[in-house]
DNA sequence: CGAAACTCCTGAGCGC
DNA sequence: TGCGCTCAGGAGTTTC
């Protein structure tokens, strides 16, 4: 479900409810996520204050002065904030309870993950990742540069977290478009020129979708329970079939490193 | 070493 | 109404 952007709304979201609160109790429910949930997790976190929310690539981070805990949404996690006493909904996982709300990870395909870390950025999850794109650190330069040599496809380039964070598969195809680059173009074939617009059109695409709240394709909810509405800004994603926005011509759905991809073969070369 | 395939899991949507 | 199939916004692990 979320990319960078439903993660920086839900990072924007629970912020206001939970920085500088006290952790009243921790619930696990279903420790089997990704990796298993730590069971001694209430025993650490029960009466530490949240210090600080926030995001490293697609892992949410809520320090503590004793450590941090990390969070990944996967393909289908959320978060919300509820009343205590609000009832559990089916795979609700993992509950912080504060003051008064309830911060709550719902999963259903556990693809998530809940960490516990004393020096996150050190975890080798988070160790090796690529820059922020929206930090200055992320140029056309060091993606030219990185970038010589390499024989795979634009896409599953721009779409690796070593190389760059937080560019999932709708917002990937949908730089490419607006680039003007063919998700097949072996990334070692791309001028410094091109990979100048492309950097722009990633920064750009980001932006606005955070500004938007993200994209609900069906089912995102922020964490008060309000939808993104950047879907309504996507040019190619989910497209495939229709008309180009750009030019008209028909637009072209394939399936590149197992996810789907739509492209105007007249605008993207 | 890089690159591609495989894997985890549930739910929605579709054709029959 | 139900069955079986395909597909889904991620990314670590395995294989070639």
């Amino acid at each position: 479900m979320p990319e960078l952007p439903e993660v920086e709304t839900t990072r924007q979201g629970i912020e206001p409810y939970i920085k500088g609160q006290k952790i009243r109790a921790v619930r696990i429910y279903e420790r089997r996520l990704r990796w298993l949930i730590d069971a001694k997790l209430p025993t650490i976190l029960t009466g530490e204050v949240i210090t600080d929310v926030s995001r490293r690539g697609k892992y949410l981070l809520l320090t503590t002065a004793k450590g941090t805990l990390i969070i990944h949404l996967g393909m289908s996690g959320s978060l919300r904030m509820v009343d205590h006493h609000e009832e559990r909904k089916k795979h609700d996982h993992v509950e912080l309870q504060f003051e008064t709300l309830s911060l709550r990870l719902n999963d259903p395909r556990r693809f998530g993950a809940v960490l516990w870390a004393k020096e996150p950025l050190e975890d080798p999850r988070l160790a090796k990742l690529g820059p922020e794109p929206l930090a200055r650190s992320f140029q056309a330069k060091t993606l030219f540069e990185r970038s010589r040599g390499i024989k795979r496809n634009i896409k599953s380039f721009i779409m690796d977290s070593a190389i760059v964070v937080g560019v999932g598969n709708i917002y990937a195809t949908e730089a490419l478009f607006q680039a003007g680059i063919h998700p097949e173009q072996a990334a070692g074939n791309i001028s410094h020129a091109r990979y100048l617009v492309l950097v722009k059109a990633i920064k750009q695409i980001l932006r606005r979708a955070i500004k938007a709240g993200g994209t609900t394709l069906k089912d995102f909810l922020d964490p008060d329970g309000k939808p993104g509405y950047f879907r309504f800004n996507l040019k190619v994603y989910g497209r495939g079939g229709e008309a180009c926005v750009s030019c008209g011509e028909e637009l072209k759905s394939m399936v590149l490193n197992q996810r789907a991809t739509v492209y105007c073969p007249r605008c993207q070369k």
